[in-house]
DNA sequence: CTGAAAGCGCTTACAG
DNA sequence: CTGAAAGCGCTTACAG
């Protein structure tokens, strides 16, 4: 069923049909209503090869991503790109394009690059926020020219509705806090490690603590929860206060809101601190060795090089085919064990 | 870059470029050389898109699956199932359709359908194994046609190389092995409980033993195991010695290596067994109830809708693009908590 | 062994 | 307001 069946049973030319489908004008009221009735009779569906195939030569379908730097060998930033690369290159036959932005953890940086995205009249635009003001400033502009926005990894409160493609960072803490109560069992204590480095927003680390503390909330669980403030600039001095906590021979649960759980295993030898459980977020090098080791229980994975996958298609999907439903979702909250990077002996893949 | 370029390079028709790209031989040895140059200088790639749009139209890509029977509201088959056709209604527009053929507990039945099946030469074929002697029979017919075979779920050893999209088995025993070791705490005791039912394939609930052991195994983690075999034919009888086993006041951890981990929650009331733990598979509507009510303390996800997706994804590569790499794979194993059942409160998935 | 042409379903610029 | 035609990049049947 294509459009050359439509159009002989309206009894109008194929590009008739087109001007309805796509609401160019130029059609009689009558005609219309009449091709309108068999499209909706026939339950007719465009055939977005074809589309695509016509349309990918003339007019690319640009995204621009906006996303902190990447400088670091490692950075947690370029996963996301990888799934933004990966999701564009399968879309490359449609006529998809991406250029990538950058910015720093300073505070003109972002607006600069946003004030560059919004002159290039892009077809869609994937950000990471950097605040609440300047990603309101963003929004405000791409919606003046009717360009969507999807904003990676991390929620804030905007003055405008706004999609997001992150995990659930309350939920994330809670599941945090049921993974470190099992390992700690009834009797124990608890430490939140918010590990601060730049300016950039921290909401997620915020709503990790929440959601720890409401874990504890529920039900008959109380614990006592103590909260470290960690600046990365500084050395890892140990406050007094801490060590003393550390000392204790009960359970500890050691709980740190983002991907710098690394740094507590190195703290806990020095003070020889026993009995204690880590949980913390994040897939990168240096957490994998500790968790390897067992020097970390758990980790939870934002799954970010997915994000980005997810972010592109669900915009093309929204540009090609007014199809809105995936804009805004939770990425799954990954539990991350050991297991997970091990070699399994009946692995095959390489055949 | 399309053939027409390509074609201008080589001083030849695009009929010539596409009997070289097709190896369709009828092209003298000499311009065959030059156009393979010329198609590697340029790191031509073909648009997938308009050759599927010519080809969908003559030749449709029939998948053949082979699945157990769906006749429970609830039954697991069903989720394999929603992923294929999520997957063909993504490809619907490529030309994709798909047939499903089911098979019962009795030996008969995989093979008629099998038989079924081949007489009708799809263009892929995936099959959810029933036993070695069967897969073995579908795999031999199917190769000598040339016919792709995906398996989905369970991995078993079969006399000529295969695909498998599953979980691995003996890797997902290992981390339940890590979730319980980690509840029960270093002083405790482990129940094994297979639950057997029907004629099928019992390699995966081996598989799990395995790596549940091998975990216990692994450094200074010695452990006390108990195995009970259940059928569900008989009623739910408490052998006297797993009474007994159950009435101790240490940590105990129960693994079920099935989807069956719901049969226990009633057990443990009934005989008031305290201080249990309990891992179980798949998230049947029973199983999450009592993972919401935390008489089940984690749940593996086999993904089965996922296994499907990818199954027909990597199957619809392989065949357009010969691009073999997707078609055998471990799928992930997911650790369920009970928050992943949580509605959270900031969800704006509604927007 | 090779080329010219028709056609997949849709889009668009042009002619009336 | 409407139709006929060209073209997206590839595939294939036909003619030479």
């Amino acid at each position: 069923m294509g459009i050359k069946q439509l159009a002989k049973l309206a009894n109008v030319s194929i590009g008739t049909i087109d001007r309805v489908l796509h609401k160019r004008g130029g059609v009689s009221k009558d005609t219309e209503l009449k091709v309108l009735e068999i499209i909706k009779d026939t339950g007719y569906q465009k055939n977005m090869v074809a589309s695509r195939l016509k349309l990918a030569s003339k007019k690319k379908i640009r995204f621009a991503v906006l996303i902190p730097e990447t400088k670091d060998a490692y950075s947690y930033w370029k996963l996301p790109k990888k799934g933004i690369l990966k999701a564009v290159d399968e879309l490359r036959e449609f006529g998809v394009k991406v250029d990538f932005y950058h910015f720093s953890g300073l505070s003109g940086s972002f607006r600069a690059s946003s004030a560059q995205i919004i002159s290039k009249t892009y077809d869609a635009i994937v950000a990471v926020p950097f605040n609440e003001e300047e990603c309101n400033a963003l929004l405000e502009k791409a919606k003046a020219g009717n360009i969507p926005v999807v904003f990676l990894d991390t929620e804030i409160d905007l003055e405008e509705q706004a999609y997001f493609v992150r995990q659930d960072s309350r939920m994330a803490g809670m599941v945090a806090g049921r993974l470190l109560r099992g390992l700690v069992g009834a009797v124990g204590k608890y430490l939140i490690v918010h590990v601060l480095n730049g300016e950039g927003t921290q909401t997620n680390n915020r709503q990790r603590e929440n959601g720890f503390r409401a874990f504890f909330d529920a039900s008959d669980r109380s614990a006592d929860i103590t909260v470290l403030n960690h600046s990365l600039e500084h050395p890892l001095v140990i406050f007094p206060e801490i060590k003393n906590w550390l000392n204790g021979s009960e359970a500890k649960g050691i709980f740190v809101t983002n991907s710098r759980a690394y740094i507590i295993p190195e703290l806990l030898s020095t003070v020889g601190a026993t009995n204690t459980f880590l949980v913390g977020f994040d897939l990168n090098e240096r957490n994998v060795a500790y968790l390897k080791e067992g020097q970390i229980n758990f980790l939870i994975n934002q799954q970010p090089k997915f994000q980005g996958y997810v972010a592109i298609k669900s915009l093309f999907n929204y540009l090609t085919k007014q199809d809105s439903s995936e804009l805004h979702q939770n990425i799954p909250i990954e539990i991350m064990v050991k297991e997970h990077f091990m070699e399994s002996d009946s692995d095959t893949s390489a055949l």
